[in-house]
DNA sequence: TTAAAACGGTGACAAATGTCCTCGCTTTTG
DNA sequence: CAAAAGCGAGGACATTTGTCACCGTTTTAA
C-alpha cells in the first residue's frame, strides 16, 4: 500500500521531469520547486475537473490518462472544444484568467494522473524561473496558432476534409477516441463520420 | 496640400492616443514615444497589407478603417478569419513571432489609415512601458476567448443560428461588410445567408 | 459620367448532412 | 461473471446547405 503511493508519486514526478525538463529546459532543483507546489490528483474514467458555472482554479499538467473539454447546449447536446492527453497542459483560460464562472465542462476519457498548480502559485513560479515564463508564453502561443486553424478548418472545410484532417493530425488521438466524440469535436453528426468511413473503405 | 498631410498626421496621433490611453492608461510621454517608432501607413480599399508566403514583420494599428484577414484553399475560395475595424490591432500571429511565411492575406475593405510598429520596436517599447506589456498581454489573451468561442460556435451552431450571433454580438460590422462575406466568415454560403434572412422577414 | 464590377435576391436542382431507429458486438462495471 | 452501458454500422427519410445560372440594382472606378 505505501509502496503503491511511493510508485504512484515516483511516475507522476518523473514524467514530469522528463516532459519539463525536455520542454523547458529547467535544473532539478527548478523542476522540485514546481513539484513541491503542485497538487497530485487522479481522476478515474468519466470523473469530471471542473464543471460548468465553477470557476477554474488550476493549472493542470496531465501527466497520464486523457481528459476533454467540452460545452453544453440548450438543448443538451455536447459539443468538445479540447482533447488534451497526457504530457500536456489544461486549463479554461477566461475562467483562470479572470476568476468567472465558466461554461465549460472537463472531465477525464481515461483515468488520469494529474498535476495542479493553483494560479498564485503558477504566477510566483513563473517569476521566479524565468524558464518556466518563456516556456508558459509559448505554450500559449502554440494553442493560439492552433485554434486559429481549427477555426480555419471549420469554416472552409467538408466534414470529410475535416475527418481526414483529424485523423492525419491526431493519429494517436484517433485511436484512443470514440468516433462520435471525434464527431462532437468536428461539429458534426457520428452518421455522418460513419459514412464517411464507409465510403472511403478501400481507398 | 502641406495642410492635408499635417491634418492626417493631427487625426492618426489623436485617434490613437486617445485609444491607447483610454485602454492602457500610458501617460502623454509614453504614447508619444509609441508614435515616434510608429510607421503611418493608408491603405486604398482592396488594396494588400499582407499576401501570402510573405513575412508579417508587423504590429498594426488600425485608426481608421476596416481589414480583413483571409485565406485562400487550393480550390480558389476566400476563407475570412478575421474582420478588424479601426481602434483595434491586426497581426499574423504564427508569421509575426516565429518570422515564417504567413498563409493568410490581409486586405482594406473599406480606405484605411494604420500605424505599424517592427517586432523589435515594439518588444522594445514593451520593455521600456510595463503597462503597454501589460496591456497588449490582455489583448491577446482576448482574442483567445473570442477565437474559443467561434469555434464552439462553428461546431455547434446551425447557419441560422450562427448568422443570428453575428447580427447580434457585431451589429456595426454586420452594417458594413457586404453579406456574402459575412457568410465566408461564418462558413456558409452566400445564398444560404439569403434565405435565412428572406425567411426572417417579418419576425 | 458612364462602363464595369459588385452585390444580393431568386429558383431549380443536387449533394451533404442530420435525425431517428434498430441491431449486434464490445467494454465496462457492480 | 452477468447485466448494463457504450459503441459503431446501417437504413430510411427529412432537412439543410451548396451549386449554378440569371437578373436587376447599386456602387465603384476609369
Amino acid at each position: 500500500m505505501d509502496l503503491d503511493v511511493f510508485t504512484f508519486e515516483l511516475t507522476m514526478f518523473n514524467t514530469f521531469k522528463t516532459y519539463i525538463q525536455a520542454q523547458a529546459d529547467l535544473s532539478d532543483e527548478e523542476v522540485q520547486q514546481m513539484y513541491d507546489l503542485a497538487t497530485e490528483r487522479s481522476l478515474r474514467r468519466k470523473e469530471m475537473l471542473l464543471q460548468e458555472g465553477e470557476i477554474c482554479r488550476y493549472k493542470v499538467f496531465i501527466a497520464k490518462g486523457l481528459l476533454r473539454t467540452y460545452r453544453i447546449k440548450e438543448d443538451g447536446s455536447e459539443h468538445i472544444i479540447q482533447f488534451s492527453p497526457e504530457n500536456g497542459w489544461t486549463v479554461e483560460p477566461e475562467s483562470y484568467d479572470k476568476v468567472i464562472p465558466t461554461a465549460y465542462n472537463i472531465d477525464a476519457l481515461e483515468a488520469s494522473e494529474l498535476l495542479l498548480w493553483t494560479k498564485k502559485d503558477f504566477v510566483d513560479l513563473q517569476e521566479s524561473i524565468p524558464k518556466l515564463k518563456s516556456f508558459s508564453q509559448r505554450v500559449i502561443s502554440n494553442s493560439t496558432y492552433i485554434i486559429r486553424e481549427r477555426v480555419y478548418s471549420a469554416i472552409s472545410s467538408s466534414a470529410e476534409e475535416k475527418y481526414d484532417e483529424f485523423v492525419k493530425q491526431h493519429p494517436s488521438l484517433f485511436a484512443r477516441v470514440p468516433l462520435h466524440m471525434v464527431a462532437s469535436y468536428l461539429g458534426v453528426s457520428r452518421e455522418t463520420l460513419s459514412r464517411i468511413r464507409i465510403a472511403q473503405v478501400g481507398r
